[in-house]
DNA sequence: GATACACGTGAAACTG
DNA sequence: CAGTTTCAAGTGTATC
């Protein structure tokens, strides 16, 4: 029994390890996370972190918690899975050895963390449902999220179509059923998933249940969309595998029908330099970095994602074309739109890490900041001349959401200058909670 | 500008 | 036998 295999804390990480064999385990202990076996020899290698071992022969490498942020991103840029595995019980509690727990898997597709995405485009995780056993024919669903934004889309299409959304979400990840071959380059990562997963009746229920609706009617989405709806129940389970406390930021999806929309192939969207330059490093030769003025983020994306998407419904293109016309005729109210759009941040993905519950209070304040600014972006709207004129604009201005009560909650609850972590104390304001200002009257001593 | 140590947990080696 | 000490990674901080 003196086998070092089968001490408390072996036998425990061996468990926890077999459930999640194709990830890194991040294995917390203590103020470290510790990698063992294989992951820590991988881990060592990649990260230039010093292999060792514990006396008993176990190999081991290890980052403190504070640094891990920076070797995560390494490891997930490297193409690689990592499951962080916490210590889900207060050790002065514990009687033996403290409960243990994956809270999290890391993938390229599956990132909430600020700072790791580029923030003019979005991060999308794929699921791919195709028709079994036939090859080429038959009809395939798509459906993608963006974790960062909680950006949810589905689409229904031809197989013969895959290569070109493929191609126009370029998605970090894409989960399909493990015998499907799809169009995808090397570096994408592929992550099979059984093929009943993808069954649109299970997918249904879900999503009923997922957005509380009593069928889906609510969302568009008819019989026609069963590919699609199978295709988001299996990114639906899979992300709940990714992230088991839940995401609560998920945007009811939108389905994209290709009926509005221009069909680009691959090699037409290549040639004509849309997004990406046709000589790899080229910079400013694409028709996006050369008509690209948005001032936020959520701008710059979703011009990407028109670029990549051209209407083809001419109703809708000529209101595009209004609300274009209105702006650019008018000089000074488009300045006056784009400095009160100056102040607003990333809101985006600021919700949706505030919503997963995991933003700074820094954060928060930039999220604070950005609802304050939003009148002032009401208004330039309202100001702007002739705006009748244009359809999108003035449903853009009815539809409009001040978030005023949000903005107010706050502003009235942070400092005006919110530490950028929670542990250092001071992102309240006092006079916020009466039970924290005693406690801080308390630990200074109080009068 | 080097060098030592703590950080938190658990196993193993050591002590009485 | 039970209790105590030692040790292990990268980083920040304290001490020379």
């Amino acid at each position: 029994m003196a086998d070092p295999l089968n001490s408390p804390l072996m036998l425990q990480y061996r468990d926890i390890k077999s459930r999640h064999q194709d990830a890194i385990l991040f294995f917390r202990m203590g103020d470290f996370y510790e990698m063992f076996f294989d992951d820590a020899e991988r881990a060592a290698k990649l990260l230039s972190i010093t292999l060792t071992s514990r006396g008993d022969g176990i190999p081991l490498a290890g980052v403190p918690v504070k640094a891990a942020a920076e070797y995560l991103r390494q490891l997930v840029g490297a193409g690689l899975r990592v499951a962080i595995c916490e210590q889900v019980e207060d050790p002065k509690q514990a009687k033996g050895i403290v409960k243990r727990e994956v809270v999290e898997t890391l993938t390229p597709g599956a990132l909430l963390e600020e700072g790791w995405l580029a923030g003019a485009r979005n991060n999308y995780l794929v699921a791919v449902s195709t028709a079994a056993g036939t090859r080429g024919g038959g009809e395939a669903g798509v459906a993608a999220v963006d974790l960062s934004t909680g950006e949810f889309l589905l689409e229904t299409l031809p197989s013969e179509g895959l290569s070109e959304v493929l191609s126009r979400l370029a998605p970090a990840e894409v989960a399909s059923p493990s015998d499907a071959e799809l169009p995808l380059d090397d570096y994408v990562m592929r992550t099979p998933r059984e093929r009943w997963e993808f069954d649109p009746a299970l997918a249904r229920e879900e999503l009923a249940r997922r957005f509380n609706l009593a069928s889906l009617d609510g969302l568009g989405l008819g019989p026609a969309d069963d590919p699609a709806i199978g295709a988001a129940g299996a990114l639906l389970r899979y992300l709940s595998e990714l992230q088991p406390g839940g995401l609560k930021h998920l945007a009811r999806p939108t389905v994209r029908r290709s009926d509005g929309h221009l069909w680009l192939d691959e090699m037409t969207r290549r040639n004509l330099e849309l997004v990406e330059p046709l000589r790899a490093g080229a910079r400013g030769v694409t028709l996006l970095e050369t008509i690209d003025a948005t001032v936020t983020p959520m701008g710059a994306r979703l011009l990407r994602a028109w670029l990549l998407n051209p209407l083809s419904d001419r109703e809708r293109i000529e209101e595009r074309l209004d609300a274009g016309t209105v702006l650019v005729d008018d000089t000074r109210g488009r300045s006056r739109l784009r400095e009160a759009l100056e102040g607003v941040r990333d809101i985006e993905r600021l919700a949706g890490r505030a919503a997963a519950g995991r933003a700074t209070p820094r954060e928060l304040g930039a999220l604070r900041d950005s609802f304050l600014r939003l009148p002032d972006v009401l208004e330039s709207l309202r100001g702007l001349a002739r705006r009748d004129d244009s359809v999108a604009l003035t449903a853009a201005e009815s539809a409009f959401d001040l978030l005023a009560d949000l903005g107010q909650l706050l502003a009235a609850a942070l400092e005006e200058r919110p530490p950028a972590t929670l542990a250092e104390g001071g992102a309240i304001r006092r006079g916020y909670d009466a039970e924290l200002d005693e406690s801080r009257d308390l630990r200074d001593g109080g009068k």
